[in-house]
DNA sequence: GGCTGCAATACAAACGTTTGATTGAGTTTA
DNA sequence: TAAACTCAATCAAACGTTTGTATTGCAGCC
C-alpha cells in the first residue's frame, strides 16, 4: 500500500461499519480487516478507535457546510424552505450513512456528541428559525405559529421518512425516484399548514 | 434479597442504562451493580445479556398495545389522528426511554429488531394508513395525497420533536407544560395540510 | 411436631475469550 | 535514505459466562 492510502482506506471502510453497529459494536480488528490494513495503523493515524470514529463523524458532518448558502439566497421564504427540503433529501441520498450517525449520536451519544454533532444540529435548527422569522416580517404566515414547533415539524417530516425506512420498507415505497413527489408532498402540507 | 426481586431489579435498573448507551455500551457488571444484584443472575434469569435486553425491549414495547383501541373508536378521522398524536406524546412522557429504544434499534439494529421492533412499528404505520384510507372514503381530504407520505409526515412531526431534544434543549422549550400547545400546533399544520 | 429432601434463589470466584493498544523488526516505495 | 506501511507478538484490562456453594422455604413422610 502506498502513499496515504492507509488513512483513507480506514475511514472509507469504517463508515458503513460504524453506521450499522455504532462505535461500541465494531472492533478495531474488524475495521482493519475491512480496510485491508494492519490493525496498528488505527493508532498510528488516529490515536485509537475513538479518534478514527471522530474523524469519520467530522467527515460525515462536513457536508452540512453547504447550508450556509441559504442565508444569502435572494428567494422568498417558502422557496428557501423548499430548497432546504430538497438539499436535505439529496444529501441523504448522496451520503446514505449520515442519518444513521445523526440518530445514533442523538440516542446513544459518544464523546463526539457535544463537540461535533450537537453544534451541527443546532446550526441547522437555528438557520431554519432565522428563515422562519424572516418570513414572519413579510407577514405571509398565519398567526399563532410557534417558530420552533413549525420548523421542527418540517424537519421531522423529512427525517422521519428516512429514519423509518428499515422498518417500513415493505409498507412504503422509499425509492429515490419518488423523491420529487415526496418533496412536493411535504411542501404542500407545510405550506398549507403555515400560510394565512 | 428475597423472592423474585432480582429479576425485577435487573430489568428496572437496566432500562436507563440500555437506553442511554445501547446494548453494546453497557456491561453485565454495570447492570448488576446498578441493580444491586449478583452478576450471574443475568444468565440465571434471562439466559444472558441479550436475553435481558430482549426482556427490556418487550416490556417497553408492550405499551403500544393500547393503540388497538383506536380502530373501534366512533369518532371522525381527524379526531382519530389527534387521539394518536396525544396518545403518542403522553406515552413518551410516561415512558421516557421508549423513543430511545425505537431509534436505537432503527439505526443500530440488534437481534431484537426483526422480532420485536419492526413488527411494532409496522403495526402503528398500518393502523395510521387504515385510518387515513377510512377518511378518504368520506372525501374529506384533498386529492393527490399519498397515504404513506401523509401519515409518515404526521408521525415525523411528533417523533422528531422528541428525538432532537438532546441537541436543541437550549433552542427549543421541550417542557411537558407545552405539550397541549404542541398537539394543537401539529394538528393545525396537519389538518390544513390535508383538508380540501 | 420433627425430620428429610428438594428446588429456587442468590452469591463469590474463576473461567476462557476478546478487547484496544503498543512494540519492534522487517518490507516496500519514491 | 526516509517515509509509509506490514506483520506477528504481546500486554493489561474488560468482557460474558459458568461453576460450586450457601441459604432459604416448603412439601412429603415418619
Amino acid at each position: 500500500m502506498a502513499d496515504n492510502d492507509c488513512r483513507e482506506n480506514l475511514i472509507t471502510a469504517s463508515i458503513p461499519l460504524f453506521a450499522a453497529k455504532g462505535l461500541n459494536g465494531v472492533s478495531v480488528r474488524e475495521v482493519a480487516g475491512a480496510a485491508g490494513v494492519n490493525l496498528s495503523m488505527i493508532s498510528y493515524y488516529f490515536g485509537g478507535k475513538e479518534g478514527l470514529y471522530a474523524a469519520v463523524l467530522r467527515e460525515q458532518f462536513a457536508v452540512l457546510e453547504k447550508l450556509d448558502e441559504l442565508e444569502q439566497m435572494d428567494i422568498d421564504t417558502l422557496q428557501k424552505f423548499e430548497w432546504y427540503v430538497r438539499a436535505t433529501i439529496s444529501r441523504y441520498r448522496k451520503s446514505p450513512y449520515l442519518l444513521r450517525f445523526y440518530t445514533s449520536e442523538l440516542t446513544n451519544p459518544t464523546v463526539c456528541f457535544e463537540a461535533i454533532v450537537k453544534p451541527a444540529i443546532k446550526k441547522v435548527v437555528q438557520m431554519l428559525l432565522e428563515t422562519f422569522t424572516d418570513g414572519l416580517s413579510h407577514e405571509r404566515f398565519r398567526e399563532g405559529l410557534n417558530p420552533a414547533d413549525t420548523v421542527l415539524a418540517l424537519a421531522g417530516m423529512i427525517n422521519f421518512y428516512f429514519l423509518l425506512e428499515p422498518a417500513t420498507a415493505e409498507l412504503v415505497d422509499h425509492a429515490p425516484q419518488r423523491d420529487e413527489e415526496l418533496i412536493r408532498h411535504i411542501m404542500d402540507i407545510f405550506t398549507r399548514g403555515i400560510l394565512k
